[in-house]
DNA sequence: CTTAATTACTACACAGATATAGTATTTTAT
DNA sequence: ATAAAATACTATATCTGTGTAGTAATTAAG
């Protein structure tokens, strides 16, 4: 499972969000503590918004807080805003016509390994990356 | 598990060449049957050869054959050769210092799902591709 | 009101993966 | 020898994800 840089920027801001006891991030700390690019950072963070993960308050003592319960999030949810989930759920091969009655040679090995990265999305919520761990990379 | 396109053409050419009773095949043979661009799927036919997975065959009677015992030759080698496989190694978060140490927040639940993953793709091989089934897509 | 501190928007730049075009080389058949 | 049928090479084009730059809009403080 290879996420994009989106997805994984995406993550590490929830993550950061959950594990802190503020309520309000500015793009300004998020950027500092997050080694995520700065407009980047901001583009995704305004897409967010949009998705409804988070809250922007614009104005000078602004920033962003989480719009949803944390376990009512799931990666998968911030995953398929940010790049779509479809690319992990098709062939393997890229056979764009392969299914249970048209599998390609490696579809009745890898199938259930797909469930899995797909249960591991949809049941992760963003409630258990919540540790109270502070941490620094 | 997002293969990339090239991994993806490389491994529907072993997966067609395993399953033909055919030794030798023309790019213009493999073109016509799985779908991938022509000059594309030559480069990268020139770059398997060179990896020793294929042999190449010049001149007029031309064209590539197996030159590994198919059950030698695994997922991981064919993805690692074109595409790397670093990138199913990291952390899902993009984190570049993660590990049992130093986790991330999701890495105890990820790691045993990526586990398998490389399980995966280091137990499988090109003669796992094998069924005697010629598929159209 | 004016300034300052924040987010939002729009357009552009860059890089890597994917795809194409054209030419050269190799080998066989005649 | 010459032509034909194949692969090899090199350069360029396109597309998509990622990153940057500059300006506008919003809100609070003084």
């Amino acid at each position: 499972m290879r996420l994009s840089k989106t997805s994984e920027y995406a993550l590490r801001v929830l993550s950061y969000m959950v594990n802190s006891d503020q309520q309000v991030f500015t793009a300004k700390k998020l950027v500092e503590t997050l080694d995520v690019p700065d407009k980047y950072l901001r583009r995704l963070m305004t897409d967010m918004s949009k998705k409804g993960f988070i809250r922007s308050i614009q104005g000078r003592i602004g920033g962003y807080v989480l719009a949803k319960s944390a376990d009512t999030l799931f990666l998968i949810d911030v995953i398929d805003a940010v790049e779509g989930i479809e690319k992990y759920n098709g062939c393997i091969m890229g056979h764009d016509k392969c299914s249970d009655s048209n599998p390609c040679s490696l579809h009745k090995s890898y199938i259930p390994l797909r469930k899995q990265e797909l249960e591991f999305l949809s049941k992760t919520s963003i409630s258990t990356l919540k540790d109270g761990t502070i941490r620094k990379f």
